[in-house]
DNA sequence: CGACTTTGACCTGCGC
DNA sequence: GCGCAGGTCAAAGTCG
């Protein structure tokens, strides 16, 4: 836990999806902001939102993404939307091919249904709890974007599996749990609505994509997609790579501004062009450790 | 038939 | 130790 590093940055989007515009923010993007290392726990949410972006936390506008830590606080929180969504960063290096994450706990559940011997038994608690201590060192990296959609389960470029969904407590709408489907690809990602305004919807991304996205894939790109294919994958980050993934195989700018949305279509790819750059290096700020690491 | 979703059961961590 | 809540598994169902 000590060694995560905290961040907290604001989006605005699909609606303007300007990280600049979004953020209200000067060209010179605050050097404070990325080199503070800025801890929820440890700022006002509400003055780091108007010292920083300029923004009312109660403006109903201004959704958030942050960065952060594995807690289940973090994710009750998300669900009821009372506390921004965090992004995790976690600097434990989660190499991809750490096998067993998932699979020691399957395992586990064949070995149980399919004999009761207590060598198997105990064999299996020093093995249980090996794992736990190694699931606790590999936290994977976790950024949650906050969107405006009707769709829940949002177009990223990626091909995602559901394994999962959960009633979540204080929330009227469940959360669900998407799978990398690439093979060998452990990133996870949980979808859910926001308890207070039902038309944002919580994505929250979880590990390293280690292959490049689905180039056929008919996606539209969102924040989401901009996390998928840069943020998320160190090797394939390039100063090219937010245009690249912005626009999708649909190549309409349209289409990358606003999944599920309308009204974007006149989006000059020129000046957006341009747009994918600003936010790139706004992100590099935003994310400096992260950014660093992707570009050695 | 493969890919994907649904859903109940199970596992684990955490607070009391 | 117990109960709760989050997260995951895997069989069954659905879809193209």
């Amino acid at each position: 836990m000590s060694n995560e590093t905290k961040y907290l940055c604001n989006y605005q989007y699909p609606s303007s999806f300007s990280l600049h515009e979004m953020m209200n923010l000067p060209s010179s993007t605050p050097s404070s902001y990325g080199n503070s290392r800025l801890d929820p726990s440890s700022y006002s949410y509400d003055s780091l939102l108007q010292k920083t972006f300029g923004l009312s936390p109660s403006s109903s506008e201004v959704f958030n993404s942050s960065i952060d830590q594995e807690s289940k606080r973090d994710a009750s929180n998300d669900a009821t939307g009372e506390t921004p969504a965090r992004v995790s960063a976690s600097s434990s290096s989660s190499e991809a091919g750490h096998p067993g994450k998932d699979s020691g706990k399957s395992q586990k559940k064949r070995e149980l249904s399919e004999d009761g011997c207590e060598e198997n038994q105990s064999s299996k608690k020093l093995g249980k709890t090996k794992k736990m201590e190694e699931k606790k060192k590999q936290r994977e990296p976790r950024v949650s974007f906050m969107t405006k959609s009707e769709v829940d389960h949002l177009e990223d470029g990626y091909r995602w599996r559901k394994y999962g969904q959960k009633a979540v407590k204080n929330s009227h709408y469940p959360r669900s749990y998407y799978r990398c489907t690439t093979q060998r690809c452990n990133v996870k990602k949980r979808v859910e609505r926001s308890f207070q305004d039902p038309t944002v919807v919580i994505t929250t991304y979880e590990g390293q994509h280690n292959h490049p996205i689905p180039t056929n894939h008919r996606g539209s790109s969102t924040a989401a997609a901009m996390y998928s294919a840069n943020f998320m994958n160190p090797r394939s980050l390039t100063h090219e790579m937010f245009p690249t993934a912005a626009y999708t195989s649909s190549g309409s700018a349209a289409s990358a501004y606003g999944y599920g949305q309308s009204g974007y279509g006149n989006a000059n790819p020129n000046s957006y062009q341009e747009y994918r750059q600003g936010e790139y290096e706004l992100l590099k700020e935003i994310f400096p450790s992260i950014f660093f690491k992707q570009e050695r």
